[in-house]
RNA sequence: GGCCCGUUCGUCUAAGGGCUAGGACACCACCCUUUCACGGUGGUGAUACGGGUUCGAAUCCCGUACGGGCUACCA
């Protein structure tokens, strides 16, 4: 039977193991009165089964990417993006794409229009984007800048944040001196902000002071001093962080915009998400995200969390730099750094299908349980199901995502293929007849496991070799199989129907009547015709060529050998 | 360093207390093939370690080791 997705049932009871940290804990922790805030006497009310159940059943699903602007699109994004839109279509619900580009400086023109394209390309197309704004727009953190500050300032006047006035440099300094072998990057935090220059040290006179006159200043959150913050995430079940452990993160900076913190649980209450994916990098800030849902919202608003497990590349998580040094793609296109113009590979340039992009994206970290491993989207819409994701990182495999491609080519129908193989050829001057380029592709596509490959595979129907592998010839060459040659090139001549099956008959009796095994003169032949030792049956080839072409060719190499 | 997450063949993974630990990629061998592929058959190859709980542990618990992530006025 098949749960749907909205009915998440955690895999184990969370009463079952209680984090070892919470032993440590003060005895005198003061009982906050959530349901989610959890001192050691009341670790066992977490939100029921049933509470999630209604929660969840009150709201239409929404999911949300959120990119920021900053580069291409990495195939882990790709994964969060797909497993978005497969949640989203499998409950009926929405999904979104939100532009996160509160850092100015981070911005690089034309990111953001490549992200479209990708989506676009793998056929994930979100139902609100800026580009297709919903109800719940604006859909770029920029443009909803003046609706940040006012949750910010209900933070503080409710005394769960606070400004900081500090500069760089004083940052710095407090860095350094509170830096220890105990500690190797003291944070701001319950231990530090008292030496810091805020509105917890400063009186209500000088902070006043200081913000009417345009004192640059953020606002940071004030974390408690001991509290156990536990959340139940759909794919790891509970995880609890000490609340003191964590440290003041900033929520409103100095230019008025938010930071990623604030910003994603302002958005996510406006813009009504249910359910929130995201890569497990984001683990360890998510109880300040759960205070702020907490604080601002009410925790019962608060979506479902799921962190996705990490891609890896050969060491760590997958980068950038391990593309480039591996010699495979991590984008999901084409990348050139407007600044360096430097371009990263990406899958789509590389000669992906996307529909083979997909179905290794979707198999990196989940299973439907039985054997198959080749799904369309289609498939995946029905059979994806989050609770069967890994919570274990995965390490990407470019032999096997080649693999995945060689699939997908051999299931596409061979004129799906032709505008595509089409194109490649176009880029060495080839402009084949559809009728003739489908035949082909059909010969050769079992051979293909990236798209470029067609060209090495099928130019050779379209125009003689460049380049004959001789040295593969030579050696067995002899006087026999020159006089065989030419007695083929007549038999050729005189040939009225050009069918492959018969033109192979006839080339065997003659190699029978000169005392030839038929294999002596295939491979030669081959090599004539193709250039090297590959390609599809000789004699579909030489039906293909055409009378002539073929007996050019032969005439050619016989005159280089 | 601190916190968090994780650990089954080289890689992706199956097995939710009960078999000989299954499949796929890669690799090797053979078959098919007058090339290269496709396909077929077979093979090499894993439960990190140590304790518990249990009649029985890859599976539940604890510890250790190892791996990864985070530790910015970046996301």
């Amino acid at each position: 039977m098949k749960i749907p997705l909205f009915l998440y049932f955690p895999r184990s009871s969370p009463i079952q193991h209680l984090p070892s940290t919470i032993h440590h804990l003060p005895s005198t922790i003061p009982h906050p009165p959530s349901n989610i805030f959890h001192p050691p006497s009341t670790i066992h009310h977490l939100p029921s089964t049933i509470d999630l159940y209604l929660c969840a059943m009150s709201r239409k699903v929404r999911v949300r990417f959120a990119p920021s602007p900053t580069g291409g699109l990495h195939m882990g994004g790709m994964r969060t993006i797909l497993y978005n839109y497969l949640f989203a279509r499998q409950n009926g619900g929405e999904f979104v794409l939100r532009i996160e580009d509160t850092d100015q400086t981070r911005y690089v023109p034309g990111a953001e229009e490549y992200i479209f394209e990708c989506l676009k390309w793998a056929g994930l197309e979100p139902d609100e984007s800026p580009l297709k704004p919903g109800q719940f727009g604006p859909y770029r953190q920029s443009e909803r800048k003046p609706m940040y500050r006012s949750y910010a300032e209900k933070l503080v006047k409710d005394g769960n944040a606070y400004y900081a006035f500090d500069t760089p440099e004083e940052l710095e300094r407090m860095r350094q001196e509170f830096k220890s072998e105990g500690n190797a990057s003291p944070q701001y935090d319950r231990l530090t902000r008292g030496n810091m220059r805020n509105s917890l040290t400063l009186s209500n006179e000088e902070v006043e002071k200081l913000l009417s006159e345009g004192t640059p200043h953020v606002i940071r959150i004030k974390m408690p001093e001991s509290e156990t913050i536990s959340f139940t995430d759909m794919i790891r079940g509970e995880v609890s962080f000490d609340s003191s452990l964590v440290d003041d993160k900033v929520l409103l900076k100095a230019d008025g915009m938010p930071t990623y913190h604030l910003a994603v649980v302002v958005d996510d209450y406006l813009m009504q998400i249910t359910h929130a994916f995201r890569g497990e990098e984001w683990l360890p800030s998510a109880p300040v995200h759960i205070l702020l849902w907490k604080y601002l919202f009410g925790i019962d608003a608060m979506p479902q969390w799921a962190h996705l497990p990490l891609i890896l590349g050969p060491n760590g998580k997958l980068s950038k730099r391990d593309g480039e040094k591996y010699g495979f793609p991590v984008f999901a296109m084409n990348w050139t750094d407007p600044r360096t113009n430097h371009t990263a590979e990406g899958f789509r340039e590389k000669g992906f299908l996307p529909e083979a992009f997909i179905n290794l994206l979707a198999l990196l970290g989940w299973n439907d349980g039985t054997d198959q491993e080749l799904f369309t989207l289609e498939e995946l819409v029905q059979k994806f199901s989050i609770d069967r994701v890994h919570s274990a990182g995965a390490k990407f495999d470019y032999e096997k995502a080649k693999w995945f491609n060689q699939e997908w080519i051999k299931r596409k129908s061979d004129a799906e293929l032709a505008p595509l193989v089409k194109q490649l050829l176009a880029t060495v001057a080839i402009a084949p007849t559809d009728e003739t380029l489908v035949r082909v592709i059909g010969l050769v596509k079992e051979r293909c496991q990236l798209l470029p490959d067609f060209v090495q595979q099928s130019s050779f129907f379209f125009e003689a070799p460049k380049q004959l592998d001789l040295d593969a010839v030579k050696p067995k060459w002899n006087d026999a199989k020159r006089l065989f040659f030419a007695e083929l090139i007549r038999n050729f001549q005189l040939t009225q129907t050009w069918v492959g099956a018969d033109l192979e008959r006839n080339c065997k009796e003659i190699a029978a009547a000169n005392n030839i095994k038929p294999g002596e003169v295939m491979l030669p032949l081959r090599i004539m015709l193709v250039g090297g030792k590959f390609g599809p049956g000789v004699f579909d080839i030489v039906e293909i060529i055409g009378k002539e072409e073929t007996i050019s060719r032969i005439e050619k190499a016989l005159h280089l050998l």
